[in-house]
DNA sequence: TTGTACGCGTTATCAT
DNA sequence: ATGATAACGCGTACAA
């Protein structure tokens, strides 16, 4: 409830002065300058942000969009919180805040995100669950809302985006089995119309073009959303024809459902089938071993946030795009056929 | 970027009028408000929230702070996103925006809250991961913030709260395992200053006494956090002495790793070791199927949502406190013994 | 170095 | 029914 005519009062110097020494600007004394600090200090005096808003013109308020709905990846676990976590370890020390928006799962994204920003409640978004075309991108790109997407798209806004490096992800997964022998290698895609979809696909037609294998389309498989999705996989690539001998994956919920599927049906995950792809920390509990990728999320967080921060003080400089590495969980899930 | 004073002069009219026409007010001209309602819908006006703001002396904001470090119970993102979820469906009824707040994991949970309470940056707080004596509590009643607690405490701040019903489900899961023979009945206790940690304990105890049980310390064991922490379990229990027949847990991670060390251990979950407790929907994946409790987060949202709005609305009338109830998912992870 | 005064966009009060 | 204007809290240009 302080404000800074109270503070003003209270120190008997004049609203100026004291707005000038809590924003650190030149030309205060030093001596009243600490006076005012630690009155601020005692009297429990922060900024009122709307005023401040009003005034200065931005909110320091950055914004990370989460979509509800959207069951396509990376949903469960600490996904989100890991992220945002990085970057407010960054945004804090720029003076920045980060909230976390949710995308009601009655409402459509793009108008969610009309009212945020036409009530300029951020000074910058950040994007995720990324479609191949999304009008969201375009959207605040003509609004000229400083932003950055978690993910890409073919939809091309000039910003930042980060992602994580499943091309790389596919090839390294690719080749550790076809050294194993496999050469019929299912892809297990979530059926949804994320960006991410198709990077797969093709990083793994890629592989397959490039290293003289031929590319089967009936080995990539629509997996279902939800928890039985691993389940009814399992008892689709069984029944497939070709029958594969190894599956790569990218949702980290499906190897549960997946081993579950197997052994519902007297299998054994890694002998009689090969299974890779992206976990979580839950995946060291799955037996046999899962054989798996992870990804270091705070670190993702922090340079989604660096960017911005880049973007927010100096303009429209440099555009960053990362697509951040993983590191391999070794397991017994993939075997020597 | 239109303000209120480019509509006023776009239809050449006060900006006085525009006003009273946009928000609704009696005393406007029927004709001239719908002109108003469609200039604004043509030059893509919306109100200035730092403006209204600080006019108003609110931001119809709503803040659900969430704690990065404290690990717990209930971990993952779904747990928020379902009750975050379930808030908004209600919220936007009410034109109110939600926002998660994420303690940065650095921080004093206390501080960030102060922070995010002088600068005024939400009408209505609530919070989750409620200690069992929480300074931020007092803080809130203490700076007559309107809030809610998603979880219970010994600090009294005469908010509502809402938490999930542990002690029936306590209540519950011994009357089952007592019913199939089991006596010496462990329950594992996240090790952590939540208050959830006394009600359940407290519950466990109560129960035993109720019904002429010996209630054996030794029974109650303390968890690690993180994903070995079912494994670690898992060989605590079965090493110690007396050797318990059944096991409640309340962290839905929990059991993966206890069916996997079990498991490693050459032992059955269920046949060995009678397992219940909380689970989320990946629970359905455990083999054999895991005798669990679901709760319905989106509800539990909506009824705190709605709580807020009352409180909001009609400042301190009543104070709405529930426990809500869960639904028991059969398994086959406890047996007669 | 410090004080004064204006304006950011909006709503509300008081005239008209 | 409408118009003019003050006020919300803050930062800053300008005067002292």
């Amino acid at each position: 409830m302080t404000g800074i005519r109270d503070l003003a009062r209270h120190l008997d110097i004049s609203i100026g002065t004291v707005s000038r020494a809590l924003n650190n600007r030149p030309g205060v004394n030093e001596r009243t300058k600490t006076k005012v600090l630690k009155a601020a200090q005692e009297l429990g005096y922060a900024p009122n942000q709307a005023g401040r808003s009003l005034r200065k013109g931005n909110t320091n308020v950055v914004g990370f969009v989460i979509e509800n709905a959207s069951e396509g990846m990376m949903q469960g676990d600490l996904f989100f919180i890991r992220v945002l976590d990085g970057m407010q370890s960054v945004l804090t020390e720029h003076g920045l805040s980060l909230v976390a928006l949710m995308t009601p799962s009655g409402q459509e994204p793009e108008a969610y995100l009309r009212q945020i920003v036409a009530r300029r409640f951020t000074d910058a978004i950040v994007l995720s669950a990324t479609r191949r075309e999304d009008r969201r991108i375009s959207f605040l790109a003509e609004q000229n809302v400083p932003f950055a997407t978690l993910g890409r798209s073919l939809t091309d806004g000039g910003q930042p985006w980060f992602d994580l490096d499943f091309e790389e992800l596919i090839q390294d997964a690719m080749t550790r089995l076809v050294a194993l022998g496999h050469r019929k290698i299912a892809l297990a895609l979530p059926k949804t119309d994320l960006n991410l979809r198709h990077i797969l696909r093709e990083s793994y037609a890629d592989y397959l073009t490039s290293n003289g294998l031929s590319f089967d389309p009936r080995l990539i498989v629509e997996t279902e959303s939800g928890e039985d999705g691993g389940i009814l996989l399992a008892q689709k690539l069984i029944s497939m024809n070709p029958k594969p001998t190894a599956v790569i994956f990218t949702d980290p919920v499906l190897p549960f459902g997946l081993y579950r599927g197997l052994q519902d049906m007297g299998l054994t995950p890694g002998k009689d089938l090969s299974i890779i792809g992206i976990g979580t920390r839950l995946a060291s509990l799955l037996s046999p071993n899962l054989t798996h990728y992870r990804f270091n999320l705070f670190e993702l967080g922090a340079r989604i946030a660096e960017a911005l921060v880049e973007r927010l003080d100096e303009g429209q400089d440099s555009v960053t795009r990362e697509r951040v590495t993983f590191s391999l969980v070794e397991g017994q899930s993939i075997v020597k056929i």
